[in-house]
DNA sequence: GTGGTCTAGACCACA
DNA sequence: GTGGTCTAGACCACA
């Protein structure tokens, strides 16, 4: 993330995203406690309503659980997790190819850009 | 598009987005003409001055320019367009595995799910 | 309503009370237009934000939905409206009974004392 | 009770409602030992400061008084305790016929639906 | 320390 | 005019 937030999106909504990012992708595991609000607040440089806000949004999305006083911990529902990853694999991938097809690029064409972009990070590496 | 906006963008972005895509994807060709402000507002069902903001927009970026009582036109730089639509390309693959990659997915695991998917939609054609 | 909240539930909470209240018992219809946020927020002398989250909460169940510039309305889904009636019927009076079985009255001090209490009431009209 | 706070009321005032309740219902007779802080707050998973709050508030109202190293005792005043009985009876009353009329239930409504619910209970007995 | 609510007020998007 | 986001900062509930 890093502060980096796109000024035409809510900023609460780049930090509903971060947050769901760290979950499905198991950066943050089922049980562990998130930052707490005051802490996000800070190291993003926004204010503590609008953490707040995005851990509302998350909470009623059945992806944390809060604890008064204590902070919010991510679910323990893994297939609920797992079950989000799957989604936004499923949607990447269609949207990723749907966007190339209308640039005019054939399947094959994709699939090769795909291998031409991941090969060059091998060499590099 | 067919006037799903994303309600946390402003739609005059949104609208820019559509526009540059239908010039670069060469939906519209250099020299054509584009829809009027007024016709384009009606198809979208969004006020005038939204799509004339967005109109702006990408004249600015040379995208286009306007003949006062003609109407709008495609730029007729061909170079310029190519030029966008490889970045377009480039930027799109790059941000498509490295979300991926953050997902947890290997480059092994990105090309088989991108093979999976477009498999998948050549024997449901 | 008129302004007297009770000090130990969140405003924003008996604001959405309220709301779901107008909504129904239809003395807001389908479609209706319901008050702007700074309108209601001057009414009841709080803080527009307070408004607008109480009217995010009822967005968000469905029971309205909000036009930019123009305002929020009364969702069209009469039977959702129908079946929400009923739900808070049936549990005021099960919570009701409850409450005057635990005081130690019985099923026929009960309808006792509801008679009385109306026939009072028609009496003094 | 079990445990199950609205955890948009202070848990203190949940606390004070629920120990009324077992005095004017006369599960607690007078003179009776209360439970002590301890094992309430043991048994409601609450920190002991709240429970502890809670029988300030009741000592306050007379409902109860604290001798030093043996416990809470409620009060001895029956007339005291008949009393609040009465007045939470008919609060309960009218708070809930007014309810229903706002629903746009009539006084014969209201009476049919209380019938009903109590009829239905005997016969699952 | 940690979360929750609320206010006053700024500024933006859209009609 | 109408809704939406955001900030700074106060004050409360709970651990």
């Amino acid at each position: 993330m890093n502060c980096d937030f796109d000024n035409n999106i809510p900023i609460y909504i780049q930090v509903v995203k971060w947050l769901e990012n760290e979950i499905i992708s198991s950066r943050l595991s089922p049980g562990d406690k998130l930052p707490s609000v005051r802490d996000l607040a800070n190291q993003f440089q926004v204010n503590p309503n609008t953490i707040q806000r995005a851990y509302r949004e998350i909470e009623q999305k059945g992806l944390c659980h809060t604890r008064r006083g204590m902070g919010s911990f991510v679910t323990d529902d893994k297939v609920k997790i797992k079950k989000l990853l799957d989604e936004f694999v499923s949607k990447e991938i269609s949207d990723f190819t749907d966007k190339m097809s209308k640039m005019g690029l054939s399947d094959f064409d994709i699939k090769k850009a795909i291998e031409q972009y991941l090969n060059k990070g091998e060499i590099n590496d």
